[in-house]
DNA sequence: CTTGACCCTCACACGGATGTCAAGTTTTAG
DNA sequence: CTAAAACTTGACATCCGTGTGAGGGTCAAG
C-alpha cells in the first residue's frame, strides 16, 4: 500500500507518516520513483506507534522500546528497565487522570442536581 | 502568601503561576509595590488547576470549567455540555491509557520470562 | 541606609508532533 | 500521450506551557 492508503487506514496524516519514518520507527520500501511502499503490517504498528505516542512517550523512547518487539535479540536488562520505568510513568498518568476525571465527573453530578436535564453520557 | 511561597508550597514554579494568572485562572491582589499575595485557598486552586492541565485540558477549556466551582451563578446549561464532553474526553483517555499500559506490561512480562532477573517493580 | 533575598515585567527560546506551502516527480486513468 | 491525482523533499509555521535572562523594583533585617 502506498502513504495515502495507510493514512486512510489508520487516520495518521501522509506527513505524520514521513515524520515517523524519519524518526526511525516505521520502515516503508521505494518504488522505482521514489514512491513510500509498505506491508499491511504497517497498519499496525502506525496503530501501535499512536498508542505509544498518545500515553506521552516521544518519538525517541518509542524508538528504545519498539524494537524489543520485533526483534528479540536486542533484549537487554537496560530496556526492560526502560520499558518498566514507561510503564511506571503511564501507571502514574493513569491514577492521576482518574483522580481528574472524578473532579470533573463531580462537578457534572453536582450541576445535574441543580438543573435536572439528564443527558445520561453514562461512564 | 507570595508567590515564592505559593510556588513551594503547589511545585508550581512562579513562571507558570504569573502564566495562570495571566490566562485569568488565578487572582490575586497586589502589594503596594506591586507584589502578588495570594489567598491560602489559591493552593487548592493551583492543585486543581494542575490536575486538568495534566488532563489535557489547556488553559481555555479550565477558564471555561473553573468559575462553576467558585462561583454557582454562572451554571448554564452549556457549561454542563461542556462539562460532559470534557468528562467524555477523559474517560476516553483512561481507556486509550489502560491499552497503552497493557502493551508495555505485556512487553515487561514477556521480558521478565526470557530473562528472570526480577526486580519486583510491582503495579 | 544598606544589603540580600525576593519579586516585577518584558521578551525570547524550546520541545515535538503536526500543519502547510512550494516546486517538482511519479503514477494512473482516459 | 496527456491530464489529474498522488507522491516527493524541504522548509517554515503553529500550539502552549514552561524555562530563562535582562534590567530594575520591593521588602525585611541589621
Amino acid at each position: 500500500m502506498r502513504i495515502g492508503d495507510l493514512s486512510a487506514a489508520t487516520g495518521a496524516s501522509a506527513r505524520s507518516l514521513r515524520y515517523y519514518e524519519e524518526q526511525g520507527l516505521l520502515a516503508s520500501t521505494r518504488s522505482g520513483g521514489g514512491q513510500r511502499h509498505y506491508p499491511s503490517t504497517a497498519v499496525d504498528r502506525v496503530s501501535l506507534i499512536q498508542s505509544l505516542l498518545s500515553a506521552g512517550l516521544n518519538s525517541a523512547a518509542i524508538l528504545d522500546v519498539l524494537p524489543c518487539i520485533s526483534n528479540e535479540a536486542i533484549r537487554t536488562p537496560w530496556l526492560a528497565d526502560r520499558l518498566t520505568s514507561e510503564l511506571d510513568r503511564v501507571n502514574k498518568q493513569i491514577e492521576d487522570l482518574h483522580r481528574t476525571r472524578d473532579i470533573l465527573a463531580g462537578l457534572v453530578e453536582e450541576y445535574r442536581v441543580d438543573q435536572p436535564r439528564s443527558q445520561e453520557t453514562a461512564s
